[in-house]
DNA sequence: AATGAATGAGCATTCATTCAT
DNA sequence: CATGAATGAATGCTCATTCAT
């Protein structure tokens, strides 16, 4: 069924542009990339670009998802092989993120550039977000115990949060300090609060303090009931 | 010595013109940003924002430096009255962030965008950054105890490290799902994991596994020493 | 093969763009003519005039061409159907950049107002005067007689200098004095002196005075051989 | 009588700005030298200029008029001391027009960029051009020998006008072709010339042909009467 | 006389996009 | 599907000049 003639070139164009936008978006933001600019890196003239992708923005969904994709396939991978600890797990997936930074950055490009764009966009982000979350949590739950299912669903739901935000932090000092910081370094650090958290949270849960406060505001979730 | 007739002029000019390019730079980002939006909104001619800043970067820098001072003018009142506890300077650490955003936001559009861009405004952000972080070490020095200084300051170092990374990801976490995400919350994961953080470090000292690693690079600091 | 459609459009912008740059930057200069200016005369949106030529500076580098085409074409008519006179051919040759004074102007333009320009622009510059040079003494070269090949050819060097220097001051005077010049006129006088060198170095040769100085610097070209 | 006080520093500004405008100016030509270019190299505040010289053009002028007097200051030293030949003289004259072009230069900035300016400038433009062959014929007058005064006028008013094209033609040349032209050797081209002219005229005069010639044209002046 | 600040028009150039072939 | 050309609005920035102090 492989493509040719036409549908096939095509496709090249396609991926010849996407590869390019995705590197220039990547490093120098969506609006300081030019049309031309992509089409100039891709080797394929602006006219076709919009063919294959209607617009600038259509072609940042596009980079977006396939970043996206790609992310998701080195994620998938992670101990597949191999069983491993929650240490290892989070170093993994550290070195993950930081050998596949693109789709990361696209993000915070996302969030500070493209706020009040194609809320589809928007939608999409957040949706592969959720879906990062959803794998971390899966991956963590192993280490996580707690009396009631219920209680067990919200640390998860914490800790994934964490764990998130961990790595969002690690992203940006990297980025911001990428001389001063060494993955590996950046990631026992990370794992060293993960695990410590669980710890704290096990503590807590032996020694129940300020129990009054827990009753308190029914709409802030989870941590209500796990953090404090 | 209050400044009169033109020399008064022009501050006013500075300042309009500064409010509203941290406003809309913070929103829309640095690219998308245009001289003649900051003109229309700040009510200035673009010439004149040429005779305050020089250039656009050169006001970007200006933008950046206002709005840092403001962050380290409310970071500063923190816990200046009232003695408290680690937790609670966290708490208020992130209420300033979460109060006073745009510092956070400028820093990682400058990350975003503007990587290339003239380097002393990266150095100015990186000082910036560093001064946050020896702000934070401060703060969290009477919680850390350990045998030798070097140790402490090895400790201390990791530590700011890591809530510097907490925040970034906390503030992220909030640029992302604005909807998901109260700073209450998110404050409490982040003081969880940094008590987790302590707690792990000073258990590992009590009984430390894993000696031979310890010995192993030289070169991969602090960490090296306090945090596995 | 005429082209068609889109491709005859380009064609023919350019052509009309040529023409409007060419007169606008021959009266007012290079800097005192602005892309706009252009763009209104030629009836071509700007955007397509960098379309078609890059840059003003590109633009610039192809009027120079054009109307070096132009002189050049109109040189290479001068006594083709007729035999003539060494006071005919300079004749004919004022009446030519007389004719046809955009080349000559846009090279003064050149010379005082670009000339930190683009090298290659100087360079082409160069290489038209060069073969200006060259044509005028292959028209010269009749007329010249001497003892070696070597002494003929510094001979007509010098001469056809001559001739050129004696041209540009002719284009000069007749630019700053437009109303006192008749090209007639200056004509015969360009004549005058050229035929009166060439009697001057015939009679020289004839009975060489200072022969001492002959001898002297040898790397003062030419005219250490011929002229003295 | 020396001024003290504001009067003196006004006079110093003046000078200042003089000199830092001829040279950019003459290096860059007329448009392509902004008032605040001549303001930085200076040293002078815009608004200074603009007190003192009233407009761009109205500095243009008075730059013009400096280069001019400096220029008749140095050529009025011409010869002063000792007596001299004409090639001498020619030669001489050649040097001190390389020694300092900048009037020149000026000439034909004003001749290409500003044809429409002011035309009072024009018109002090042409006074000194005129002052020039004045001079010229002044020095020429010895070597001209004709049966009537009439025609002695004549002659010498078209070698005045050679000589000048002559000097053009040379600047230009230097212009254009820095590298390759020494200013000798063009001097002794101009001389060539001038001299040759000159032996022209006398044999013509010696042996007239084609005098029916003569009577045509009568407002096409002086050559008819001695050129040709 | 000089200064700091402003002004408004204009600069060369690029933008994202569209069109006809 | 790709191409060369066009479009019109916008970009960051500079211009000559003026103003109040």
């Amino acid at each position: 069924m492989a493509k040719v003639g036409r549908h096939r070139e095509g496709e090249e164009t396609r991926e010849k542009v996407l590869a390019a936008a995705r590197r220039l978006i990547a490093e120098n933001g969506y609006s300081a990339t030019s049309m031309s600019m992509i089409s100039k890196a891709a080797g394929v003239q602006p006219a076709s670009i919009y063919w294959a992708f209607e617009s600038k923005e259509g072609l940042f969904a596009a980079v977006l998802e396939s970043a996206a994709e790609d992310f998701f396939q080195a994620n998938r991978q992670l101990g597949v092989s191999r069983p491993h600890s929650l240490r290892q797990y989070l170093n993994d997936l550290a070195e993950a993120i930081a050998a596949q930074p693109d789709f990361l950055r696209l993000l915070l490009i996302l969030s500070t550039e493209r706020k009040k764009g194609d809320p589809r966009i928007l939608k999409a982000a957040q949706r592969i977000r959720d879906q990062s979350r959803a794998s971390i949590e899966e991956r963590l739950a192993p280490f996580v115990t707690a009396p009631t299912e219920r209680e067990r669903k919200a640390v998860l739901h914490d800790l994934s949060r964490l764990a998130i935000m961990l790595f969002d932090g690690t992203f940006v000092s990297m980025e911001l300090e990428p001389t001063e910081s060494s993955i590996k370094h950046l990631a026992q650090l990370v794992a060293l609060a993960v695990e410590g958290a669980i710890a704290q949270l096990e503590k807590e849960k032996a020694s129940p303090q300020k129990p009054a406060k827990q009753k308190k505001k029914r709409n802030e979730r989870a941590t209500e009931d796990s953090a404090v």
